[in-house]
DNA sequence: ATGGTCGTAGGACGA
C-alpha cells in the first residue's frame, strides 16, 4: 500500500499536475496540504473520476488539507483537538480497513511560524506542535498502525537543509522548533524516510525564488511519522523529486511510504 | 547583480 503526502500549494493551479502524478503513481492514500480552497470549490468530481474518495477540510484563500483514497474512509475527524478558537484548516484524519485490521492516517499542515519574533505566529506554531504531540500520545494508546503525514514546516536536522547557517533564525529550524519535533518523535514515532535511508541532502521543498531548484537549495520539511505498528510494516520510502521539474510545479514534492498491511 | 517567485482572488498577504 502506497501512502503519500504532498503540499500542492493551491488546488486550482495544481489540478493538472495532481491528476498526472496520481495517474502515473496510483497512490492508495494521498494526503494533501495547502489546497487553498473552500470545500465547495474543490474539484471533487475530477478526482472521483480517477477512482478516489475525497475528504476535504478547506478554508478561503489559505491553508486547507484533504485526504484522497482508493477505499472509503471511516471516522473522519476535521480538527486537531486542544484549541477551540483555532479556525485554521490544518488537520484531517481518517481510518481505513486493511487485511491486518486498520490504518489511521492524518494529513497535517503545521504552521510555518515566521517571522519567528512575531508575537502571534511563532507561539501559535509551538502551541500547535504541543497539541499534535498530545493527540499523537492519545492515538498511540490504540496500538494501531498510524501515519501522521504532512508538511511539518520543521527541518529536523542540519543535514536536512542545504545551508543550516542560512536557516539558523528561521522558525522552521530554531532549536525550540526542533525540540518540539523531537518531543513528538520521542513518543515512539518513526520518521519513515530516515528509517529507510542513510542518504543525506534529501529535500522535499525548493523555494520558487533565486533558482533554488536549479541549485538544489532545498530543505526536508514534509514527513511521515509512524507508530510502531506502522513502522513494523514499512517497506521503503520515495521522495518524488522529478515532479519539481514539471511545468507549473508546487514548491513541494510528494513523499511516499510503501507498506505491507496484509495479514502476517 | 542589494532583487528575485508563486497562489488566491480580484487586494493584500502568506510562504
Amino acid at each position: 500500500m502506497k501512502i503519500a503526502t504532498w503540499n500542492i500549494n493551491g488546488i486550482k493551479a495544481r489540478i493538472d499536475n495532481l491528476r498526472q502524478w496520481m495517474s502515473d503513481f496510483q497512490p492508495d492514500i494521498l494526503c494533501l496540504q495547502e489546497i487553498k480552497s473552500v470545500d465547495e470549490a474543490f474539484p471533487r468530481l475530477e478526482l472521483e473520476a480517477l477512482g478516489y474518495h475525497v475528504e476535504t477540510h478547506g478554508q478561503k484563500g489559505f491553508n486547507g488539507v484533504a485526504i484522497l483514497s482508493r477505499q472509503k474512509p471511516e471516522d473522519v475527524i476535521r480538527d486537531l483537538p486542544g484549541e477551540d478558537e483555532d479556525e485554521q484548516a490544518r488537520f484531517i484524519e481518517a481510518s481505513f480497513s486493511v487485511p491486518s485490521g486498520v490504518v489511521r492516517v492524518a494529513s497535517i499542515y503545521l504552521p510555518n511560524g515566521n517571522p519567528a519574533d512575531d508575537p502571534v505566529k511563532y507561539p501559535y506554531k509551538l502551541r500547535w506542535m504541543e497539541r499534535l504531540r498530545r493527540h499523537a500520545e492519545s492515538r498511540l494508546l490504540l496500538e494501531e498502525p498510524l501515519v501522521l503525514a504532512g508538511d511539518y514546516n520543521v527541518i529536523p536536522e542540519p543535514h536536512d537543509c542545504y545551508d543550516p547557517a542560512a536557516w539558523a533564525t528561521d522558525a522552521l529550524f530554531l532549536p525550540r522548533t526542533r525540540a518540539a519535533f523531537r518531543a513528538i518523535e520521542n513518543l515512539g514515532l518513526t520518521d519513515a524516510v530516515r528509517a529507510t535511508t542513510d542518504a543525506t541532502k534529501l529535500y522535499t521543498f525548493w523555494d520558487y525564488q533565486a533558482g533554488a531548484w536549479q541549485k538544489n537549495n532545498g530543505i526536508r520539511i514534509d514527513h511521515l511519522l509512524l507508530s510502531p505498528e506502522a513502522s513494523d510494516r514499512l517497506l521503503s520510502t520515495s521522495i518524488e523529486k522529478q515532479v519539481r521539474a514539471w511545468e507549473k510545479p508546487s514548491d513541494h514534492v510528494p513523499v511516499v511510504g510503501y507498506f505491507d498491511f496484509e495479514k502476517r
